[in-house]
DNA sequence: AGAACATGATTCCCGAAAGGTATCACTCGA
DNA sequence: TCGAGTGATACCTTTCGGGAATCATGTTCT
């Protein structure tokens, strides 16, 4: 087989038609030239240059591997560059997991800043529930999770991407909806509370929990997805806090009502795997910090 | 930049992933597979392996890599394949002269023959009168023209590829076609005959002229093509010795009467520049003399 | 816990290959 | 016929790649 070296001296000498000349433009003396010439002609099996004592002539099979050469130099030049874009993470793939919630008001922004100043990474979408998404990232399939506490802190690693505010979600003609007051624990003692799911929602259910501490109420339902509460509420099933982005879900039949603060505002995590190898993570991680 | 040796090192502990193994693979030991690999990875700027005392994995740079790296040696693998077809004469470009007449009967099998038995050739057709062509291969403009003599020995070569018998071209109301044998020389003595420009179309020139030696005749044209006598034969200008294949011209008017032979027929040669550089043209000259 | 094993990296040595200098062989032009 | 120009060759030096031995480290089995 040929060598590299053998190629760019063909090259030299075919464009130069002269081997000391093309010696000198490779910072070389003439008679290695020559030899690795020869070499190459014997590694092909193909007289490339007639060669005179006047005159340098590419053949025609010369001419025909000339065409090669300089595409396969071309190749050898730009065989790094995609490496190298993939290490610095500027191109590659992020698997990312969503919320159908959290995607409302956060996924599309996200996704246009990552085709903006990532534009060679391709994002891949996988919409699963909190939990699930902690596994995916946990087993290796995911790259990043938009999605809520908690998680194991070990092994995750995480950074606030949005806060809103927690609210009530009433049926429209509920009588709660006529009050001109932010809702408090006791005006839900009469209510039955549709709730989440302890495990696999684990987060909305102690923010619930907490808000309604030591008032009457009834939980009549544990479910994992907001949007599943949201329709469980516009059904007319019960009253639900959500998070205030659940308004632009556009469910007909809802009444969102502010409540009284209790405590810190719903968060919205990124949240990766503390050793992923993926370096399209660091760039991503790096890009949220930067402005937020 | 790095170097072949080190691409093929590379694809083996990718696909091995196991150093050990790749080398044995290679033919080579452990060590040197090791420093190759490192090497690279310095010549990129990457690290392509996340290497473990324990295993070998990819990076993600390493596996984008990987392609590049597989591409690269898969085209080198066929780079000298064109050269060494071209080189036989069975890739390339085969610049063709030919007259309209010669084209009638024999470049039509001749340009399907080629394209059988040298599919990779192309051909390049340039209709000239025969002068043009010796013209052509002299200044090395055409490899092969399909023509007649005479041409300057000494420098080109040649084989004949057809034979035919030379005939008369009638006008469809001459006397003469109502004889029923052939023709001589005596028939034409108070004919207006059409001949060839004894330079530019010496062989029907020198061919016309032996026949009619000795016999009575009026020569009123000369010309250089074939067509254009058998045009004038068709237009009553006079009547003319053309080959027989002129009859497939398929021009109105014209009648073809056999004609008491006068020596050898007409012959047409395939002819080239002895020391033309061109390997398709030894490859079609071999399939010339194969078969006849 | 400790010993044996597995595996990639490192070190040192040797031989092959590449580059440099001097020279040869040949052609062309004056 | 001689000198200039050009590619090939001979010979030497340097560089580079491969091999054997060994190291460092992590895993596994007793």
């Amino acid at each position: 087989m040929f060598s590299l070296d053998q190629l760019t001296a063909f090259v030299a000498v075919a464009e130069e038609l002269h081997f000391g000349r093309a010696a000198e433009r490779l910072n070389m003396t003439q008679p290695p030239l020559s030899r690795q010439v020869q070499k190459l002609e014997r590694a092909v099996g193909v007289q490339l240059f007639e060669r005179d004592n006047r005159r340098v002539v590419l053949t025609e099979a010369g001419q025909a591997f000339l065409g090669e050469a300089r595409r396969l130099l071309a190749l050898v030049e730009t065989a790094g560059d995609l490496a190298r874009r993939v290490d610095q993470g500027a191109a590659g793939t992020l698997r990312l997991g969503f919320t159908a919630v959290s995607a409302i008001r956060t996924l599309g922004p996200f996704l246009r800043r990552v085709s903006d100043e990532l534009p060679e990474v391709d994002v891949i979408l996988h919409e699963r529930v909190t939990s699930a998404q902690i596994d995916g990232l946990l087993h290796g399939e995911l790259d990043l999770a938009l999605a809520r506490p908690p998680y194991d802190p070990h092994l995750l690693d995480s950074q606030v991407v949005a806060r809103e505010p927690l609210c009530a979600a009433l049926p429209a003609d509920h009588p709660l909806t006529a009050l001109d007051r932010p809702l408090t624990a006791a005006d839900f003692a009469a209510e039955e509370v549709i709730s989440y799911d302890p495990v696999r929602a684990a987060y909305f259910h102690e923010l619930t929990i907490r808000f309604l501490a030591g008032s009457q109420h009834r939980i009549t339902q544990r479910v994992q997805q907001v949007l599943t509460v949201v329709l469980l509420v516009a059904a007319g099933r019960g009253v639900a806090l959500v998070p205030e982005s659940a308004r632009d879900l556009g469910v007909p039949g809802v009444t969102f009502r502010e409540i009284a603060l209790a405590g810190e505002p719903v968060e919205l995590h990124a949240i990766w795997h503390r050793d992923s190898a993926n370096p399209v993570l660091r760039r991503v991680r790096a890009m949220l910090s930067e402005h937020q």
